[in-house]
DNA sequence: TTCTTTCGTGAACACGTGTTTACAAAACAT
DNA sequence: ATGTTTTGTAAACACGTGTTCACGAAAGAA
């Protein structure tokens, strides 16, 4: 392990000046005259050397490295997605060069996994840190920004809370809904039912809250055997249907279904009750899935922007790192909606 | 900014004991007795304190992280694989208390963005770091594998080079299509044709490699112009096809395709010429894609685990990081046919 | 020319931790 | 009771860099 021999001390020896010019030389000073800058930049150059980063960090410089936290509770989420998040934080780290860690959480409930999560902070590996698919109010990040931590999340909205360190980025999942009853009831829909989410995520409550202003804003009687709880999986919309269709209640003639994988499920379990789409019954996804120009009919769905998002997020987490005084964002991304086969005029 | 402000230092005054004492206490020597320890230890939990890890490092410690670079050539992989691949870095590196910095390489010939890969190593913000997408003998890895840089490599083999801090795992690409051909003359096929993958790649030459061996072995002629081209993508695999059909030239009754993606592309102008799989044709793939199983017909192909891959060498890495001798590995990992619908028997 | 200001740079200190060295206190052996 | 080993801990140094402070040299003003 001969490597790292080379120093500032040895380019200030091989330039023939003090360390300290080298130090004014690398972080531009402009009280170094050009002709010195050149001198010590050649032996730069020529060693291949680049300042430890350790060292700078003690000194009191940042790390310029965001932490990125996944959250996965149980359901291994390894479709193109997360894929697609994680590209776009890199590489808008990467263009006010900053560096990307990124770590899994698989039980955010697991004292042990969250302490992972804390030492990565107290540690000082990172400089702020983003998390994805937090519940509302999780605890242990409420317990971050409380310590002064700049935090990132993604897809979450405490009304009232602006702390400072506080960066939250959005899909404006009520206008979102609000806008999906207006679509069927141009349609003709008045018997619309809604497949959600997981209540413990800010979508879930959101898209309710837009189903239930929407509806009223339409005059339209709530049914609430027609709302059906789920988790934003394929499953949860399958299950669903199953279980509405069991029950033995008139079906609505339409569905919200919370994102495009709860609608895939419940396709499927309505095509085996011998429901047809979009004839017997329209659906309506979210999020835009990659398959969801591929089922069968295409998925009328919105269309949410992640690599925006995060985009988005991670400029303002810079901005907060590099900022002194304390900065709080709330940003709210409109959505929008992509008409395929799966409604159908009544 | 308040945090940060408790540092061991002050632990030591609030245990009433000296600094040493607490690092020592910290990294568990065995000469500090019980009593003192325990006294040590709550004061650090009770202020939850954690190491500054800049300070550590600086020490002489390690990072304990280790960089992934994803090497994408203008195709953009965004594909269930690589988000796989990371996964298992991940969670392996994690298992041992190490964490990754994910890094993107647009274009490994651009010097700008082989310099940013290089002031990562340098800077010292990672003890090792992981290629995946690399052509064989990419000249900026071999640079840092001489400057005494830990560098893993992925699907790549040079024989001969075994040098100290190169760690490279690799599925065994040349038998797998050795094991092809076996299958496909034990169904009687002769005429056997094959779409490659980019030859600067690894897994080019060693297909075409195991081809050639196996079809020699079999005592079947080679013919050139079954022997296409391709890069590894959908559009190479159509392409193929559609300049042998146009050639003219009689078809081969088996077509062996570098990865899955290539073979889809190569069903797809099968079918738009008129050629049915497997009744006039058949096919097998590498790689086992997700959508494999979903292709009409379902697609006989190779499975390969790349999450065993990848775990092993993250492993491997991490050993070499402990261990202060110098640390080589070439590991070779065998794939699994997968018999589906693709093949027939003639 | 002499005094003042600007410019350039070296010396010294700070950042937080691990480790080596040295030394006192306690335990043991004689 | 005295000499010897063991045990536990404190003081000092090292890691590599940024920054402040002070000071000499050069440039400008009187």
């Amino acid at each position: 392990m001969k490597k790292q021999e080379i120093n500032s001390t040895k380019i200030a020896q091989l330039a023939g000046v003090s360390r300290s010019t080298v130090s004014r030389v690398i972080n531009n000073y402009p009280s170094v005259p050009p002709s010195t800058r050149e001198k010590v930049m050649k032996v730069i150059r020529e060693y291949n050397y680049f300042p430890n980063m350790s060292a700078q960090v003690l000194a009191g410089k940042k790390m310029r490295t965001i932490g990125l936290f996944m959250i996965e509770k149980g359901h291994v989420s390894s479709d193109a997605t997360s894929n697609m998040l994680l590209a776009s934080v890199i590489e808008t780290a990467s263009s006010k060069d900053y560096y990307v860690l990124t770590h899994i959480i698989r039980d955010s409930r697991d004292p042990e996994s969250i302490n992972g999560v804390k030492e990565i902070f107290y540690q000082g590996r990172i400089d702020a840190g983003i998390f994805i698919g937090a519940d509302n109010h999780e605890p242990f990040i409420e317990e971050l920004i409380g310590e002064g931590f700049i935090v990132g999340i993604v897809d979450q909205h405490l009304p009232g809370r602006h702390e400072a360190n506080r960066i939250v980025y959005s899909f404006d999942n009520e206008k979102g809904v609000m806008q999906a009853v207006d679509y069927l009831v141009g349609l003709n829909h008045k018997n619309i039912g809604m497949i959600n989410g997981d209540m413990k995520r800010f979508a879930g409550p959101a898209k309710y809250e837009g189903f239930v202003k929407a509806m009223s804003h339409h005059g339209l009687p709530l049914h609430e055997e027609w709302i059906l709880p789920g988790d934003f999986n394929r499953r949860s919309g399958y299950a669903a249907i199953q279980g509405l269709v069991q029950s033995g209640v008139k079906l609505p003639t339409a569905i919200i279904a919370a994102n495009d994988s709860v609608a895939f499920g419940a396709m499927k379990a309505l095509g085996e009750h011998g429901v047809a789409i979009p004839e017997d019954m329209s659906i309506i996804g979210f999020d835009d899935h990659v398959l969801s120009s591929y089922s069968q009919p295409k998925l009328t769905t919105f269309k949410v922007d992640f690599g925006y998002m995060m985009s988005g997020l991670t400029l303002e987490i810079i901005k907060a790192i590099e900022n002194h005084h304390d900065h709080h964002v709330n940003v709210t991304i409109p959505m929008e909606l992509v008409v395929r086969d799966s409604c159908k005029k009544i």
